[in-house]
DNA sequence: CCTTGACTATATGGTAACCATATACCTTAG
DNA sequence: CTAAGGTATATGGTTACCATATAGTCAAGG
C-alpha cells in the first residue's frame, strides 16, 4: 500500500514471532477478515509493515478482557478516536468488575484452603468445652419439620439467596437443630441452614450466633451416624455438669469436594451450653 | 445412593436453576463423567441431591479460574483433602498474576484514553514553546542509516524486547530524529526507536530525555508529508531565535489504532531547543 | 382414569478461536 | 542451481458448551 519495495516488510512467520501468536492466527485473522496485512503479493505472500504491530496489539489486548474477534472487527471497521474512548471506558469498567471477582475468588479459595488444612490436623476423638465469639449467621427459612418437598423449596431459596448476594465465601453451609429435637434423638431434623456472613454484611436480615461456651465435637462418617457422636456429647455435657441451651450447629470440615462417601465425611458440632 | 426416595432430590431442570446453568450443561457433565447425579433411574430420569450443591460450586469455582474441565475431572477422581489443598495452592497463584495483569491492561487502556482525549481536543495548528519534565525512554538499537533489513531486525529485537519486560504501558512507540537530519530535511532518517519506561524501570539501560525547552507541534497527515511541518518548526525557531539541540522526538498520537489511513495520522513533534 | 401441558431424554448440528497436520508451492542462501 | 526452510491452502480436531428436533414421561385437573 505504501510502496512496491517489500524490504521493510514482514513476513507471516517474522511478524507472527513479533506478537507472539501462531503463524496460523494471523492467517486466520486475514480469513475472516480481522487483521490483513498491508500487502499481498501475487503468490498469495503476506506482507506485514511495522505501523500494523501497535493494531495488532490493540487487538491483544480486546482480546485479553475477552472480547470476541467479531466485536473486535467491529471496532475496528468502525474505529474513530471517540469509539475507541467509548469501549475503552466501558471495558476498564469490565476489568474493575473482573478484578473484583477475582478477589472474591481468591478468598474463597484461601478460607478452604485454611478449613481443610484444619480438618486434617484435628484429632476427631477428641471433645471440648470452648469459648466462641458471635458470628453474623444467615439464615434458611425453618425447615423445621419440613416435607421433602417444602425442604427442597427452602434450600433453593437459600441457596439462590446465597449466590445472588455473593454471600458464599468459601465456608460451608452448616444446618442447626434445636434443643428439642437433640433431646428427642431426632438428628436430622435440622431447624434451619445457615452460612456465615462477613461482619459489614450484618443486618437485620442475619441471625448472631451467641458467643458463650459450645462443646465442640467431631463427626467422622456419614450423617446417618451422627447420633452417635450426639450420644457422646450428651455424655460430656452431663459429665460436666452442663446444660444445653438453644440450638446445635453443624457444619462439614470435609465433604463429597475433599473426600469420597459419606463414611469419609467430617462434621464439625458446636453445642451451645451453658 | 442414600435411599430410593426421591422426594429429597432435584429434577436436571430444577438442579440446574440452582446452579445457574442450563440443563444441557449438566446433562454435559454426566456424559463426560464430570459430574453425575446420586440417582438416575430405569428411565433415565436424573436426580441430584442438595449435598451435590457443594461439589457443584466447586466445579464453578474451578471453571472461574478458566481450569479444564479435563483436569477438574482428574482432580475430582483423585480428590483428598491434600489434593485440595495442592490444587488451590496452585490456583491462588495463578489468581494472583492473573490479577496482576488485569491492573497493567487497566493501565494501559486508561493511558490510551487519556492520550486519545488528548488527541481529539488539541489545535493541531498551533506550534508551541514548552518546558518538558525529564523522562526515562528505553532506546532501540541505533537504526540511523540502517538498511531495510536492519530495520526490521532491531525493531523486532526492541519490540520483543519491551513485551518480555511489560514496558508497554499504552503510550506509543516513538522515534527519535537527530539534529543533522532535520537540518538535512532527512525526515524518516531515524536515530532510535522509544518507548517511555515508567521512573520505577529506571536502569543504566535507559535514556533519559533532559529536561528543558521543547518546540512542540503537531503533524496531521502521513509520515511522508512530516517535512511540511518539520519547515514550520524551523522557521518558528528562527522567528524566536532558537537553536536546535541534539533530538526532536516523534509519537503518534491517533494512529492506525483509532483512524483509518496515514492520512489521519496525528503526530507529535518535540524538539529539543536551548 | 385420562388427557394435556410441562417436563424429561437422546441425537444432531453449530459455535469460537484457534492448533495440528498434510500436501504443494516458493524463496533464498550457499 | 539446488536444497533447506519458509509459505500457501485444505482439512480435521479441540473445548465447552447452546439450539433445536423428536420422542418419551410425569403430574395435575376434569
Amino acid at each position: 500500500m505504501v510502496d512496491g519495495n517489500l524490504g521493510k516488510y514482514f513476513t507471516t512467520g517474522e511478524f507472527a514471532k513479533l506478537c507472539n501468536v501462531k503463524k496460523q492466527t494471523l492467517i486466520h485473522y486475514d480469513e475472516i477478515g480481522l487483521f490483513s496485512p498491508d500487502i499481498k503479493n501475487e503468490k498469495g505472500y503476506r506482507y506485514y509493515s511495522y505501523q500494523q504491530f501497535e493494531v495488532f496489539s490493540v487487538i491483544t489486548l480486546l482480546k485479553e478482557v475477552k472480547m470476541p474477534l467479531k466485536e473486535i472487527k467491529w471496532f475496528l471497521t468502525n474505529r474513530s478516536p471517540i469509539e475507541l474512548i467509548n469501549l475503552f471506558k466501558e471495558k476498564s469498567i469490565e476489568l474493575e468488575k473482573k478484578i473484583d471477582n477475582l478477589y472474591r475468588i481468591q478468598k474463597i479459595i484461601e478460607t478452604k484452603i485454611s478449613l481443610t488444612e484444619k480438618a486434617i490436623r484435628i484429632d476427631y476423638s477428641q471433645i471440648t468445652l470452648e469459648f466462641q465469639e458471635e458470628e453474623q449467621l444467615f439464615l434458611s427459612d425453618s425447615i423445621l419439620n419440613s416435607s421433602d418437598a417444602d425442604f427442597l423449596r427452602s434450600t433453593s431459596k437459600f441457596i439462590d439467596y446465597c449466590n445472588r448476594n455473593k454471600f458464599y465465601t468459601g465456608f460451608p453451609i452448616g444446618a442447626m437443630i434445636n434443643k428439642e429435637k437433640i433431646v428427642q434423638g431426632d438428628h436430622d431434623n435440622y431447624s434451619y441452614l445457615y452460612t456465615k456472613v462477613m461482619d459489614n454484611h450484618a443486618s437485620s436480615f442475619t441471625y448472631v450466633k451467641p458467643k458463650g461456651q459450645y462443646i465442640v465435637a467431631y463427626h467422622k462418617g456419614s450423617y446417618k451416624s451422627i447420633s452417635e457422636t450426639y450420644e457422646k456429647i450428651v455424655n460430656f455435657m452431663q459429665s460436666q455438669n452442663l446444660n444445653l441451651k438453644t440450638f446445635s450447629y453443624e457444619e462439614y470440615m470435609l465433604d463429597e469436594v475433599s473426600v469420597k462417601g459419606y463414611e469419609n465425611y467430617l462434621t464439625k458440632i458446636m453445642v451451645e451450653v451453658g
